[in-house]
DNA sequence: TCAGGATGTGATTGGCCGAT
DNA sequence: ATCGGCCAATCACATCCTGA
């Protein structure tokens, strides 16, 4: 039936029990519509759509079986070994099914999960309409409102640290300052650079660990007084400016000069194993394009800026002794480590500030995540800019310096909204922040006054010999 | 043997668009 | 012009698998 259509590989199918796809016709039709239109990503249909529709048609012909069954006097499970399933199609689906089934999913899962599950299924029953499969949709809705959902929403709302919680969970916890050696991070000075680059850029997750080494300079490239500016595509593919402070670009030195340069000696065998698979992507070398860094690749010079975070992670270069260099700056096995590993690493890092406890342990309704990092900045730099407006309400150039506008800039939202959801935490919290904005960098960290670290430069002495 | 990949799924974020 | 709902995209994390 399905054969004409020309199928990209690992399209998912739903199938009954007896391998056949009679009797979910429509829910095929459906998918297969949706990625022929090109209504959402294959990844997606497979991530979402057929898993959710799955379920609650699996939710819909249990049902039927129960009512089936209770006909027959018998029970539920005997019937099924007997008849099977039921081939219910979603197209049987009635009004009373998707609120047994709302009832059922709201014990099992948080609100804006289901919520989000169900306009999967809402997507679904609209085309279903669209094509005349069914004549009405069994979703209940008041205009164009979902009722099915509705008047539940949960307000959301920013979780952030102090100021000096923040320091303290870079600290000892992505550091291990104050743990016993077995138990700190392998590569310490890469672990914490990276927290403190997050909590001073706000970036993301993923826009952090995929970095590249060229991206940020070294300490002698920022101005004293300065920032240095360069630009991140994120989410969306929505691109705007980091800043970059001196304090930031000290730690990352730190880091660059001691575990990374032994990291990446260390796995050479790795990388010329990856190289010889073909998973690296080979650059000709690094070049800057008006004023941003680029690589050069068949002559050519691209900014980096237009780098996948695929290529990112297995970007090289071929050094003149034969060294493989990786262009990443957070390496782990001379790769920049999978997310997962920065997962681990917060959540370690959570423990270990757990069990120190302390004045600036973060409080117990937050856990501590990459993103948490950003809600951080993003507070701190809304209070401190308002702070700042404050004190100077009387110069004509800041009437045009919006806070919150400035603060959706350095974040990278598309819309005002989003920025927005961040407003309320920041007023309650101005008057604890007084000089959030001028010493945010600075006061997030630790040791480098006196940098190298004792014990990092110790350990690499010792490695060296 | 173990880091890292693959897979599964719950939770959260944020672009977009229509109603007001 | 603003606001809130919709819902795709992304984050987060657990478990199982695999190949060097």
């Amino acid at each position: 039936m399905f054969d004409d259509r020309g199928l990209p590989d690992g399209f998912p199918f739903v199938v009954d029990d007896d391998g056949g796809v009679s009797g979910c016709r429509y829910l095929n039709q459906y998918l297969l519509d949706a990625n022929e239109q090109r209504a959402f990503d294959l990844v997606n249909i497979r991530r979402f759509h057929v898993y959710h529709l799955a379920r609650l048609l699996r939710f819909v012909r249990r049902q039927r079986a129960q009512c089936l069954a209770e006909l027959a006097g018998q029970s539920l499970e005997d019937w099924m070994s007997v008849n099977g399933e039921p081939r219910i199609d979603l197209t049987q689906t009635t009004r009373q099914d998707l609120i047994g089934y709302r009832d059922g999913r709201q014990g099992a899962v948080e609100f804006t999960t289901l919520d989000t599950e169900m306009s999967c299924l809402s997507s679904f029953f609209r085309y279903a309409v669209t094509m005349g499969w069914i004549s009405t949709n069994p979703f209940p809705r008041w205009g164009n409102r979902n009722t099915l959902m509705s008047g539940k929403r949960k307000v959301r709302q920013a979780r952030f640290l102090t100021a000096d919680q923040t320091a303290h969970f870079l600290a000892a916890g992505l550091r291990g300052d104050g743990s016993d050696t077995a138990s700190r991070p392998a590569a310490s000075e890469r672990d914490y650079a990276y927290g403190l680059l997050l909590a001073a850029t706000g970036l993301r997750r993923e826009e952090g660990a995929l970095l590249l080494d060229n991206e940020i300079p070294p300490l002698a490239g920022i101005p004293h007084d300065g920032v240095h500016v360069f630009d991140r595509t994120g989410k969306m593919g929505f691109t705007r400016s980091i800043y970059v402070t001196a304090e930031v670009a000290k730690a990352i030195d730190l880091y660059r000069q001691t575990e990374r340069i032994a990291l990446v000696r260390r796995h050479q065998s790795s990388l010329r194993n990856h190289r010889r698979q073909g998973r690296l992507l080979v650059v000709d070398g690094l070049t800057r394009l008006r004023g941003q860094p680029a690589v050069i690749m068949n002559g050519h010079a691209r900014p980096t800026l237009a780098m996948t975070d695929e290529d990112r992670a297995r970007a090289v270069r071929i050094l003149e002794d034969g060294c493989i260099e990786p262009l990443g700056l957070f390496v782990a096995r001379g790769l920049p480590p999978v997310l997962a590993y920065w997962n681990e690493l917060f959540s370690d890092a959570r423990d270990r500030v757990f069990e120190l406890g302390g004045p600036n342990r973060p409080p117990a309704h937050i856990s501590v995540t990459p993103h948490t990092l950003r809600h951080t900045f993003a507070v701190t730099m809304l209070a401190g800019l308002m702070q700042e407006g404050q004190h100077r309400a009387g110069d004509p150039y800041l009437l045009l310096a919006n806070p919150v506008l400035t603060v959706k800039e350095l974040l990278g939202h598309h819309s005002i909204a989003a920025t927005y959801h961040y407003l309320y935490a920041a007023e309650t919290w101005q008057g604890e922040v007084p000089r959030a904005l001028r010493s945010l960098a600075a006061g997030l960290v630790g040791h480098t006054t006196q940098d190298p670290h004792p014990s990092v430069q110790h350990r690499y002495v010792e490695e060296e010999a």
